[in-house]
DNA sequence: GTTTAATTCAAACGTTTGTTTAATTTTGTG
DNA sequence: CACAAAATTAAACAAACGTTTGAATTAAAC
């Protein structure tokens, strides 16, 4: 039971992300599952609810990964953000299909939805948090918005995993190149932006600057 | 003729913006646009023209603005990101609709809308591109990735313009607080945000930093 | 004013949608 | 084995979908 109920929801994760929420239709979850038609009503209830078993089903890993990143005090913040961009950025790649869902399906959909991806996102923006604070305590971070930090973060990986066609034509690459190269030329580009990105941004050596015209000529 | 037109645009860019492409009727966009349902197809063809339509009835506007910034003598290249960010937040937040369509909702469409979506993005990129180089030119800027730069603006803005419910919780602000004052409270920390972290990134003198550890003791 | 073309409309088209039904099979328990 | 509960099924449901039709109306051209 357990087992089909898991296999639904793979498949509707795979076909929500590939084609949306709405553009997927039942029938075909059932068929990619391989189940009949009327489990899903069966075991979810309706499709809806459907889509929020499935944030519940996945919500909790992310947030596992991130706790345990701030345990660990072996770690400095620096590689703390490190981890994260690495986490992130592999994470969304290989999970592209839920994050879709997660970050644009669920804000059109039912008040339910709506505030069961809004808790998992601000759980996880907790943990976040916790790293740029520790990293300010210690000295090493200056002053930043870390909700929209961290919505750079994020928002700099969607707007590349979000339009596959456009993300080709940057990445010089054929429109129909196979995933796993797709995601091999992606990651450690935006790895390095994001490391780059995040190391100017949050160095406290870089607070302050009143900026430019030290350089008048031209 | 022209009139109707365009009221079919408007309200096809309204509900798409809103519920998705997938789940707003063309029913929905006649009777918003108060126009008989078979005009929809009377003078698109079919839902999917009147999308391809829509991409090119906005495209042209943002391409305008960026390229009449760069042609600007008289401002710095400091100064066009800061009118950069400036255009893109207030852009964004008035035109969420649009945005919205144009950065997500395309790319899971048919061949010919994700490549008209892919060709605007590269045009716009194109413009953007130039106001960097210029200011790496002048010795202003560092080395940095110029496509994921501006995937980094965009991404920033669009994660916090995609899902009200949880913007509304970082901004805590009430849930149902009118358009208005949502952007009100979102649009000035978003442009300060994207500038210190622009300004950050960009700056030449923050390259090469061997960073941190310079400051050992915790 | 007549004729031709462009526009508008209500109605209907055939599909597809999410969900329910009621009968059947499988499973677990005493 | 028997019996009750759970799981599975094919079929049917009404509703909504995008699109087409063909007649009615308006506008333009001569």
């Amino acid at each position: 039971m357990a087992d089909k109920r898991e296999h639904i929801l793979v498949a509707a994760e795979d076909l929500f992300a590939e084609k949306g929420f709405d553009g997927t239709s039942v029938r075909d979850i059932a068929q990619q599952a391989g189940v009949n038609l009327a489990m899903i009503s069966y075991y979810f209830g309706s499709k809806e609810k459907l889509l929020e078993s499935l944030l519940e089903f996945r919500a909790g890993y992310a947030y596992g990964i991130l706790e345990e990143l701030n345990k660990d005090e072996s770690l400095s913040p620096w590689d703390k953000i490190d981890r994260l961009v690495d986490f992130y950025v592999d994470r969304i790649l290989n999970n592209l299909r839920f994050h879709n869902i997660m970050y644009q399906e669920s804000s059109t959909r039912s008040v339910e939805i709506r505030n069961k991806a809004k808790d998992i996102k601000l759980r996880n923006l907790e943990q976040i948090s916790k790293i740029i604070t520790d990293g300010q305590q210690k000295g090493l971070f200056r002053q930043v918005d870390i909700p929209l930090t961290v919505g750079t973060i994020m928002g700099t990986i969607s707007s590349y995993t979000l339009s596959k066609f456009y993300t080709c034509a940057i990445l010089a690459l054929n429109e129909d190149v196979n995933d796993e190269q797709y995601r091999q030329r992606l990651s450690p580009r935006l790895k390095a932006h994001l490391r780059q990105l995040l190391r100017a941004h949050l160095d406290i050596r870089n607070d302050g600057l009143p900026m430019t015209e030290d350089r008048k000529g031209l």
